[in-house]
DNA sequence: ATATCATTTAGAATCATTCTAATTATTGAG
DNA sequence: CTCAATAATTAGAATGATTCTAAATGATAT
């Protein structure tokens, strides 16, 4: 199976506020990286799992405000980089907006993209990679473009690396 | 099948500069699309279709600059949105370094990211969608992340729109 | 209390990309 | 040919997301 979070909730797609699992996964990760929970941080976290919306840095800082209002800006960026570095939270690159982020499935997984109003949904695990008609049919989407990257070290680099590593440089 | 450009070249993923086919038909849509096949801009497309590196704007800008040094940026990211809006180049976009460009084959399919060299390869259609390890062993990376986005229209937006047309505005 | 260390901050810097307004080529009609 | 009309190209400014920097603040442990 694909989609598979560390400790397995119910089901990774569950629809129900049942985020509390995470929040605390995520804050036992910032320990454990040796970065204190702050009440800036801790509230960052869960304006990141409150909704669906794979909220961008700007609608974090946004709900992060609401609470504290001189939050700034690298507070967010800084905290966000944390988490990706601890495996927290998922970044989904855009070049032409701003990235979103997923802290509910921190693992990859296939997203579903509206390109006129810009949501990011996940998408149910069905037999999960399909011809572009089959996910139109399964979500109704009118699906016109699919990216699919794995992202990895290709041999070269491994090699040069290893190379290194003995000591060859 | 999922990869399979217009046209049908031997195979899409074949390796001699088999790429005469695709230059014509580049040349073909620009000009169906009313737009002239100037010098630089087929220059462009030469540079877009000789290499397998996935090109940036800047590495295509460079290569333009060989043949016709006061080529402007502008012109890049001109054409290749033209290029794009034809569907004759595939975008794969990123956020924290420079977009990279697919000419040669401009629909949808998987590739492979060098996260430390940024080497952007076409990965062989091999059962495309594998778990991590299955596309570890048969490429030798070492695949840590994989992306994979359906793009479109929501069934929401489709209303919104349809609507838009019946007059419902 | 106070020295230490992490966190947060505002604002500057960066970088890819887009926009703008002016300039230069190209083309078609006379 | 010549001259408008149109398209292509240009340099540079503007934008927007992100990163960086250096200073200020806050928390902690003796």
């Amino acid at each position: 199976m694909l989609i598979q979070a560390s400790g397995e909730p119910a089901s990774p797609f569950s629809q129900g506020g049942e985020f509390s699992f995470r929040l605390e996964e995520m804050k036992a990760a910032l320990r454990e990286r040796g970065v204190a929970v702050t009440r800036k941080r801790a509230k960052l976290l869960e304006v990141l799992l409150a909704s669906d919306r794979h909220p961008s840095v700007s609608e974090i800082h946004e709900g992060v405000r609401v609470a504290y209002p001189g939050t700034s800006l690298a507070t967010i960026y800084n905290t966000i980089e944390i988490l990706k570095e601890t495996g927290q939270v998922l970044e989904i690159e855009f070049s032409a907006s701003a990235n979103r982020y997923d802290g509910r499935i921190p693992v990859s997984h296939p997203h579903l993209v509206c390109l006129q109003c810009e949501k990011v949904e996940d998408m149910e695990n069905t037999a999960t990679h399909d011809p572009l008609e089959r996910v139109s049919q399964a979500t109704g989407y009118e699906i016109v473009r699919l990216r699919t990257d794995y992202y990895g070290t290709c041999p070269e680099c491994l090699e040069a690396s290893s190379s290194a590593e003995r000591g060859c440089l």
